[in-house]
DNA sequence: TCATTAAAGTTAT
DNA sequence: ATAACTTTAATGA
C-alpha cells in the first residue's frame, strides 16, 4: 500500500522526527515532498472560520499523506500535525516523480493507494452527511475497523478520544458522547474503562 | 433533535 | 500543576 522504505532511501529519502503538535505542513503551502509515516500519528485537519477543528484523517504508521496534492502540484487544502512523537520519511518532489516514472510497481502502488483513499472519502462523506450522529460515528468506526485483521465484534479498541471522534464526524463532543452511549445500549459497541470497543 | 454554554470531575503530561 | 479530556445539565434554534 505504500513505498518500500529501502526503495525510498535508495532514492534519497530522509527520515525526519516531529514532536507532538509539530506541524508537518500548513494549509496553503505548496507541496515539496512525498511523506510516509514511519511511527507515531499525524492528523490532517482544517480550522473553520469559527476556529473549530475538522479532522480529515488520522494517519497511521506505514501510510502516506498528501501524495495526491503533490501529484497535482496545488497548495495543500489541509494542515498536517503530529499527534505524538513521529518519524516521517520525506522524498523530494523531483525524485518522487522520477521514481514514479521509472518504477511501474511503485507507480501502481501509489495509484492503488490514492484510489483507495478516494473510495474511503466517498464513504466517509456519505456517512458524515447523515443528520443522524449514530450513522456518522458508525461510519467512522467501520472505516477504522476496516484496517484491522480481527473482524470480530468488540475486538477493536478505538484509540481515539471522543473529542477526536467528534472532530472527524463534524459533531459536538457532547453529541458524540451521547450517541456513543446510545450505541452501547443498542449493543453496537462496548465501553471498557472509557475506551470504545467496536 | 442537536449545538452551545457552563460547571465539575478525571486523566495525561 | 496544568492542560486536555469526559460527562451531565440547562437552554435555545
Amino acid at each position: 500500500m505504500q513505498i518500500d522504505e529501502k526503495v525510498l532511501f535508495s532514492w534519497g529519502a530522509e527520515e525526519k522526527a516531529f514532536q507532538t503538535g509539530e506541524i508537518v505542513f500548513r494549509e496553503g503551502d505548496m507541496p515539496y515532498f512525498y511523506y510516509q509515516l514511519v511511527s507515531g500519528e499525524v492528523k490532517l485537519n482544517n480550522y473553520k472560520e469559527d476556529g473549530k477543528e475538522f479532522i480529515q484523517n488520522i494517519i497511521q504508521p506505514g501510510q502516506t499523506f498528501g501524495e495526491s496534492v503533490l501529484l497535482v502540484n496545488r497548495p495543500y487544502p489541509m494542515n498536517a500535525v503530529a499527534l505524538s512523537k513521529s518519524r516521517v520519511l520525506l522524498l523530494c518532489k523531483s525524485k518522487f516523480h522520477e521514481l514514479l516514472a521509472q518504477d511501474a510497481e511503485v507507480a501502481q502502488s501509489i495509484n492503488q493507494c490514492i484510489s483507495e483513499r478516494l473510495y474511503q472519502k466517498f464513504v466517509m462523506l456519505k456517512n458524515n452527511s447523515s443528520p443522524c450522529p449514530i450513522v456518522r460515528l458508525k461510519g467512522l468506526m467501520d472505516y477504522l475497523k476496516s484496517f484491522q485483521k480481527d473482524a470480530a465484534p468488540f475486538s477493536f479498541k478505538i484509540g481515539l478520544t471522543r473529542q477526536q471522534m467528534a472532530s472527524l464526524t463534524g459533531l459536538s463532543v457532547e453529541t458524540a458522547i451521547r450517541a456513543i452511549k446510545t450505541m452501547e445500549k443498542k449493543q453496537l459497541l462496548q465501553i471498557r474503562e472509557r475506551k470504545v470497543f467496536y
